[in-house]
DNA sequence: TTGACATATCAACTTTTGTTGGTGCATTTT
DNA sequence: AAAATGCACCAACAAAAGTTGATATGTCAA
């Protein structure tokens, strides 16, 4: 009866966890701040950071593998970018870790992007 | 010139890197979401995430060192809340990744709780 | 077609995180 | 005052994440 956590917090607890480990380095975040200027290829952001290449590539594994990245290859460049949608997803599942009103009805489920 | 990286993307990036990583572990983050409905003793949140007593302090130390909570004792009992302004930092520094607008001027540093 | 470049992936290693069991210290209960 | 409770913290260990250098593959340039 007292089910303190309810479903949909659990199911959002591994995706708050997933998505926000992603975003847990100060590498990852470095290459998503040159990304929000647009799209960059791998040596573009090689330079810019100046990572190692493997270890680059490593990050950047990180950040596909959450989703956060879109990718597209032409000729020998990978280009990178940001996937908005999921961003507005990390959003939302932040946005639903505050705490509920105090006097009033409760919190609706919050959804996307409802800010700038 | 092209200082890819503006000093207050290197700053904010730190930040970033320490906030997530607070919210990048499952435990931490079910913390957060029972706290979502106001203050609990650690006992309470022992017996509701069914965890070791060590362990949940561990994680609500790293939740304190991020600044994420409110600490107070009363008599034998820890409670702990959130620490809303905290949130609506992180929540700031999230949505600082996102792209830049494509036509229309540059993003705006964006601040606190925007939304809801 | 040979050589240089861009990039992914792998194995070995290092570092950082997380877990477990224990100890110590208040405080409260009996 | 003795026993029990709540909790922080520590040390030893386990597991996960990050780094580095090497190798493999595809593509472009000479």
């Amino acid at each position: 009866m007292p089910l303190v956590l309810t479903r949909p917090a659990v199911r959002h607890r591994a995706q708050t966890a997933l998505l926000f480990h992603a975003l847990s380095d100060e590498t990852r975040v470095a290459v998503l701040q040159l990304l929000r200027d647009g799209e960059r290829c791998v040596c573009e952001l090689q330079v810019e950071l100046d990572a190692a290449q493997s270890r680059l590539s490593f990050h950047l594994k990180v950040l596909r593998d959450a989703g956060l990245l879109l990718h597209r290859k032409e000729g020998r460049w990978s280009y990178y970018a940001i996937a908005t949608e999921r961003l507005a997803e990390a959003h939302d599942l932040l946005v639903n870790l505050r705490p509920a009103v105090i006097a009033g009805r409760a919190r609706l489920p919050l959804v996307a992007s409802c800010c700038g």
